[in-house]
RNA sequence: GGCCUGUUAGUCAAGCGGCUAAGACGUCGCCCUCUCACGGCGAAGACAGGAGUUCGAUUCUCCUACGGGUCACCA
């Protein structure tokens, strides 16, 4: 076969070689270690838990060892594309944290804009590059073209072909006829070839696969060691008919020109590695180093662990979004599922910055995790505990204004009563941990607000008069400008005075001989300025309250009973 | 079904030939305490099973079982 006859019919419109393309994309001026790494998602506008994931490994390895990271659109299956998709998938990774140095942006009109010396960031617009690889691959007798009809095309088109395959039956017939069209498939002429393009008949090229599946190649994967994988057997479609390589091919073109040092994956790209080791070994590429990343995983109604899929509750980071994790608590649970020393670290520099901790590939784990919203629960109440109220202000803002209008605007209404709130047990060696999402702020705060202010719970067990009594005698004994042992005194009192016994201690020696403890008469003022038998701190509640709210309170209470 | 890959408590996870097998979340108990939250202390709870190598296996090898992945003109 005369492939370079061949190579011209297919591509008589590619001039440029592949050292012409080389010139224009040259080596990286970097420091010796930095590596450089990608993110590069189809852009169906989804952000995946399991993409934050990866891209936050990415993200970390590039920028801790001063390289580049960047964001390249796979967008070379025309069927999924979704307009707008890349803007929403770069501004809900910014909102992560996870910030581009190259590759797509958002420019200034809000479009996507491409910024670095290294694109296209897009396949879509690649085309011609991948050209000038495959008319080379052609001519080098190493990959070739199949022919098809329209006709055939459009049915090929028609089918779902992701639901055939996910139902195809494996059977060892189906191997061996898949490689006997395979070797059929090799089977052609230069005259075939030039009567189907006389026809204008469409056609994919396909790669010569060289491999023996009965053997073995080494390879290496960063997080999980020396592999040994079967040799690529498979000649695999490196151009579809519309001209656009898939996945395999177009990532090895990229991958290779824009100099990326570290390919960060799901493990579900394991299988094809062989693959792509051959495109790039048959190309002349180095070849980069690559991750497989475990997945996140997410229970069945077997109880297995299955790949979280994007129907799955917690796939979608706008699930986390409207939940109410703030995006520091999803990053910094993310960060602890990653590094299995995250943890240990933060425990011990509870305030640095995670861009601090030392990023280790050797601390990934390699199996995947079931995602556990008790540790992400965990996690965000230790973040947002070591907030300033301010932040936690803007916080449960910005959430609410999405979600909870009428909370968001009772905190705009009356900002430093909201920050009076916030600081409640904030600040100290040991803050308090109330809430871990931003849709738990206002539970917990609701009863500051007189219109969100419901009584939940009532006091249980007690005399109705001996209530009141305490009531009323701590109503008017009330005075605002008491400080705390003051005020807790006036309990204590109160309590003596109505046969409540004021000491704990005293009380637990020989509870028969009161009526109750401080404990329970405090509980009784609790209920009726809260409405609750639990709350924070008493003393500051009434001073954020006011006097007036308090004895309305109060009052209403004892009128109730 | 072939191939690949994985398996330490309910979950995540240290361990890398010799340990009473860390730690975190969760659960339970106690303490602190005017309630809650915080904090402190403690408890229960694991090397999937079987062979082999070895003086000695959680650790190395093999087999079995069970997960997971993959086998598209999707990424």
């Amino acid at each position: 076969m005369d492939f370079e006859k061949l190579a011209e019919l297919l591509f008589a419109d590619v001039h440029e070689t592949p050292a012409d393309i080389e010139k224009k994309y040259p080596p990286r001026d970097l420091p010796q270690d930095a590596k450089v790494t990608r993110f590069a998602p189809s852009p169906t506008g989804f952000v995946h838990l399991g993409g934050l994931y990866q891209t936050i490994v990415g993200e970390r390895l590039a920028h801790q060892s001063g390289g580049v990271f960047y964001l390249r659109i796979e967008d070379t299956d025309d069927k999924r594309e979704i307009k707008g998709a890349a803007q929403k998938l770069i501004t809900t990774l910014a909102h992560y944290g996870v910030n581009f140095d190259e590759g797509a942006v958002i420019g200034d009109d809000g479009e996507i804009a491409y910024k670095g010396e290294y694109g296209p960031y897009k396949q879509s617009e690649r085309g011609p590059i991948y050209r000038v690889y495959a008319k080379d691959l052609v001519r080098r007798g190493l990959a070739y073209p199949v022919f098809t009809t329209r006709d055939e095309l459009e049915a090929l088109n028609a089918v779902d072909k992701k639901a055939e395959v996910k139902s195809r039956e494996w059977t060892e017939d189906l191997a061996e006829q898949q490689k006997e069209e395979m070797l059929a498939r090799r089977n052609f002429t230069i005259e075939e070839v030039e009567a189907h393009l006389k026809n204008g008949d469409p056609f994919v090229l396909r790669i010569l696969a060289s491999g023996d599946g009965e053997r073995k190649v080494k390879c290496t994967d960063l997080i999980r060691g020396e592999l040994e994988l079967p040799e690529n057997d498979r000649d695999e479609i490196i151009l579809k008919s519309n001209g656009i390589p898939p996945y395999h091919f177009a990532h090895a073109v990229d991958d290779h020109l824009m100099g990326t040092t570290h390919v960060i994956r799901g493990e579900e790209w394991l299988a094809s590695l062989p693959l792509h080791l051959q495109l790039f070994s048959y190309l002349g590429f180095k070849t980069p180093k690559y991750m497989h990343t475990a997945q996140v995983m997410s229970l069945d109604a077997n109880g297995n662990k299955k790949k979280l899929s994007k129907r799955d509750m917690g796939a979608s980071m706008d699930d986390y979004t409207r939940l109410g994790y703030a995006p520091e608590c999803v990053r910094e649970y993310l960060l602890t599922i990653l590094n299995s020393n995250y943890e240990e670290w933060r425990a011990k520099n509870p305030d640095l910055p995670y861009t601090d901790f030392q990023f280790s590939i050797k601390k990934m784990s390699n199996s995947g995790c079931l995602i556990d919203f008790e540790k992400l629960e965990d996690i965000s109440k230790n973040v947002l505990s070591r907030m300033t109220a301010g932040q936690i202000y803007s916080g449960a803002l910005e959430w609410s204004r999405e979600y909870d209008k009428d909370f968001a605007s009772a905190l705009e209404k009356d900002k430093e009563k909201a920050l009076a709130i916030f600081s409640i047990g904030r600040g100290g060696k040991k803050p308090r941990k109330d809430f871990g999402r931003w849709s738990e702020v206002r539970p917990f705060v609701s009863f500051f607000y007189d219109e969100f202010f419901a009584p939940e719970d009532r006091i249980e067990g007690f005399a109705a008069e001996d209530i009141a009594s305490c009531l009323s005698a701590f109503a008017a004994g009330y005075d605002e400008n008491d400080d705390q042992n003051a005020w807790f005194d006036k309990i204590k009192q109160i309590a003596a005075q109505n046969g409540f016994c004021p000491d704990m201690k005293q009380y637990k020696a020989d509870p028969s001989a009161y009526k109750g403890s401080v404990a329970d008469v405090s509980s009784f003022v609790r209920v009726a300025v809260t409405g609750r038998l639990n709350s924070p701190d008493l003393f500051t509640v009434m001073n954020i309250l006011g006097k007036q709210t308090t004895l309305e309170r109060i009052d209403s209470y004892i009128r109730s009973l």
